[in-house]
DNA sequence: ATTAATAATGCAAATCATTAGCATTTAGAT
DNA sequence: ATCTAAATGCTAATGATTTGCATTATTAAT
């Protein structure tokens, strides 16, 4: 069994390996490396997988995975909360407004800027975000 | 009667010149530029300049505002949905994750290096939002 | 000015996403 | 196999925002 890895990244994290998050796991594992995705999806995922488990509990595995950086959550205008597997790689997304695609991008001159930024204020960077909406090639 | 700039301010944009609409305008100037400043707050401070008005018309008249670009609404992690008065220059936002404390600031390299990703992708760049989270030098 | 037509407001109820309480079940250590 | 702590399902609660509708205000025409 794949679960095997899964087993594994929850007690690496200190939770127990129950139905409702091996099961979590198991879609997230679906999908294709860069994926946002929604609670109702993983519900509706997990639903068409055979496995009915309740909204609350996803709730909760959600919040425990992002607590873990298991993934990453965003808030995003006018999409609202979207999820998606940590990768360990840092990157900021595209949002397309008219079909609502999200993709990864990632440059490096981005960090050094943003060091300068805070450096330059006396701060100190936790994290950041950044979204570019555009229109994408194939909606334009 | 300061309040003719507001008038003209709302007839600009078809919106008719009523009590809640100047009121909440009225507020608004009396803030610091680059405030930002949550529907709570423009209700507070219009009860204690003795203007008592229903959130429910405040949150419509927001909205009015923010399609009139008057206003910009930001929604932030863990800080929720603020606004801001629309100055016309676009800048980005740092947000202390201690104090809450929210700061503008705009680099222009910042803007070449989105409008390079965007033209990588064969999109159009409609509008972006960047947020540094930070601990100020007030809370280091 | 008066009035008719249209838009704005207040209020309360409705909605939506998310969280919390609690009784029941399950996993892990003994 | 047993006990304890944690996890789950369920439902109710919460918080933010929106909506419906009856009332009131604004505008444009008379």
């Amino acid at each position: 069994m794949i679960d095997l890895v899964h087993i594994a990244t929850l007690k690496a994290n200190r939770l127990r390996p129950t139905t409702v998050r091996l099961a979590v796991l198991s879609v997230m594992s679906g999908y294709e490396e860069g994926t946002h995705f929604t609670i109702e999806k993983i519900v509706d995922d997990l639903a068409s997988s055979g496995v009915r488990k309740s909204v609350g509990s996803v709730y909760r595995t959600l919040k425990e995975f992002e607590d873990s950086d298991i993934v990453i959550r965003h808030l995003f205008d006018s999409i609202g909360t979207v999820y998606e597997s940590n990768t360990g790689t840092d990157h900021d997304h595209t949002v397309c407004v008219v079909c609502g695609v999200i993709k990864e991008f990632h440059k490096t001159e981005f960090d050094s800027l943003r060091k300068e930024v805070v450096s330059e204020s006396k701060g100190r960077l936790i994290k950041h975000t950044q979204i570019l909406y555009v229109v994408c090639e194939n909606c334009l």
